[in-house]
DNA sequence: GCGACAG
DNA sequence: ATCTTGTCGC
């Protein structure tokens, strides 16, 4: 205990004096978007060992049809839950810079209010670019589904998720699928969950967000041969 | 006190 | 996140 005390400490300690602010301020916004929503953002990493990359795709809202693509790669720290930005939070954010047209509202893998403290890494990220954002995970890390209260809607199936007696999300669920949806910033849970089931195709997974995971691997696969660390022994350069 | 814990 | 085996559907 005092040993993970002190190593979240060190890493607190190390934070940029943004992040604190957004931390310790908790100004998270639920408000509704303002804009007409255009242009949608997903955003995505893959990882091996501590060498992440990042995926930035920007979606046609109407069309759901990707226009354009961005990238990073960059050596991360662990993960701790909780505290999941200081793993991801720089490397989405290079990727999202390296959009030329700014996104009305940003989609991303990761939690939004349903969170310890209110603010997971889709809070931050819209925080800090000043854009609408919401979080769509697997799984919530805080809070608690409420099974007595099922919406259907077709073959959908959406529970809210409690926590602390406030609504901070919702679950979808169809068959054995399931989608965890919360509002990160400068959106409404209505909205937030509105979006989401506008962007849902085949799969649960909106299509912003398949498509920057599929690509962000990809791509951490190119930089892994580019920079010669071989992943399972498939490795064909002459080192 | 104990378990759970986004990716 | 990543790894893994088999299975299903196009």
């Amino acid at each position: 205990m005092v040993i993970k005390m002190r190593f979240l400490h060190n890493h607190w300690a190390r934070y940029s004096l943004h992040m604190k602010q957004i931390y310790l301020s908790k100004k998270i916004r639920l408000e509704d978007v303002k804009t007409d929503i255009k242009y949608i953002a997903g955003l995505d990493a893959s990882y091996f060992r501590d060498i992440g990359a990042s995926c930035a795709v920007l979606f046609n809202f109407k069309y759901l049809k990707p226009i354009e693509v961005a990238y990073a790669t960059a050596r991360v720290k662990r993960y701790i839950p909780g505290y999941f930005s200081l793993r991801e939070y720089g490397l989405l954010l290079e990727a999202f810079k390296g959009l030329f047209t700014k996104p009305d509202l940003i989609i991303v893998n990761a939690c939004g209010i349903n969170h310890p403290r209110k603010c997971g890494l889709a809070s931050q990220i819209g925080i800090s670019t000043n854009t609408p954002a919401i979080g769509v995970t697997k799984s919530s890390l805080a809070g608690t589904v409420d099974k007595l209260h099922v919406i259907r809607r077709g073959e959908l199936k959406i529970y809210t998720i409690k926590l602390k007696k406030a609504i901070v999300g919702f679950m979808i669920t169809r068959g054995n699928e399931r989608i965890i949806v919360s509002p990160g910033h400068l959106v409404t849970l209505d909205t937030a969950l509105k979006i989401t089931l506008e962007l849902i195709d085949k799969r649960l997974t909106p299509k912003p967000l398949s498509l920057a995971h599929k690509l962000s691997k990809i791509r951490l696969e190119e930089d892994l041969r580019n920079l010669g660390i071989c992943e399972q022994g498939n490795c064909n350069k002459t080192n």
